[in-house]
DNA sequence: TCCCATATTTGAATTACTCAAAATAACTCG
DNA sequence: CGAGTTATTTTGAGTAATTCAAATATGGGA
């Protein structure tokens, strides 16, 4: 028998353990979580698991292009599958939140900086910092 | 005597102290710089210091609007102290080399994303990644 | 010049992550 | 199916960047 998540770490190249399943499953229902985050999800059907091989896992993942690294600044890095589609993010500027934003104008304007001092531009990561629903009806 | 930086320094309601003058010169000839950096040309003149006072110096210029943190993934905090402009960077993803980039078309189109999730968006960050010059010709 | 709120110093602690050696488990091939 | 090879995980230690907090020192108003 052979899952979706099993089939996709095959496919590039990696073996499925139980570990990279599990960190896989985890990010599929909650993206944007941080390693921390995942190790406490995944530890409860793997104890003994570490927040090490959390950390090594999600690099792996990471570096096969099966989930995408996300550092807002000020907190930890996070994870998500979503991955080659060039979506952005908005964080809550009070409680962190974070949510995703899908690409700008549909074409990508923010690809075409004026003057770039001579770097050879590759991509464009955009950041949009807010309130949150839940931060902006709290604070009523 | 009232330097120009002394000058700004007081205009925020911060003292006018021999670190914070120092700190802020750096910047001004050093901009993307990090505290470690920072703290190097600093201490050259100032031989008391601490790195944890350049920490809490550029945390104060940061607070009061005289600086800006920038923290592209994958390196250490910097600081700028061109403020007030919504300018953006581009950043070498193999040496690391920082610099900026005016606002993308002149007004702010990426401070107008399709979708928020419910998100009020404030502020919009963008940075670009790609290679340097040195690293291009270096390349070859 | 004196005072005291504000800064700095000093030292310790924390967070998030990396590195590396040893143990284990996945896949391959006979 | 079972053994061997090699990728992966475990375990333990180490690091960088930053924060926290108590003690000391200093800027600038009275």
């Amino acid at each position: 028998m052979e899952t979706d998540t099993e089939q996709a770490l095959r496919d590039v190249g990696l073996r499925a353990t139980a570990g990279r399943v599990a960190v896989l499953d985890a990010l599929a229902s909650m993206p944007h979580s941080n390693a921390d985050h995942v190790f406490r999800v995944v530890s409860s059907a793997l104890p003994t698991t570490s927040i090490q091989s959390v950390h090594n896992i999600l690099a792996d993942l990471t570096m096969a292009g099966l989930s995408r690294r996300v550092e807002p600044a000020g907190s930890a890095s996070l994870y998500e599958r979503r991955v080659n589609d060039n979506h952005h993010h908005v964080v809550c500027s009070q409680c962190g939140a974070i949510a995703d934003v899908d690409c700008v104008v549909g074409h990508t304007p923010c690809l075409s900086p004026s003057a770039t001092g001579g770097f050879t531009v590759q991509t464009a990561e955009v950041t949009f910092w807010g309130v949150c629903p839940d931060c902006t009806s709290s604070a009523a």
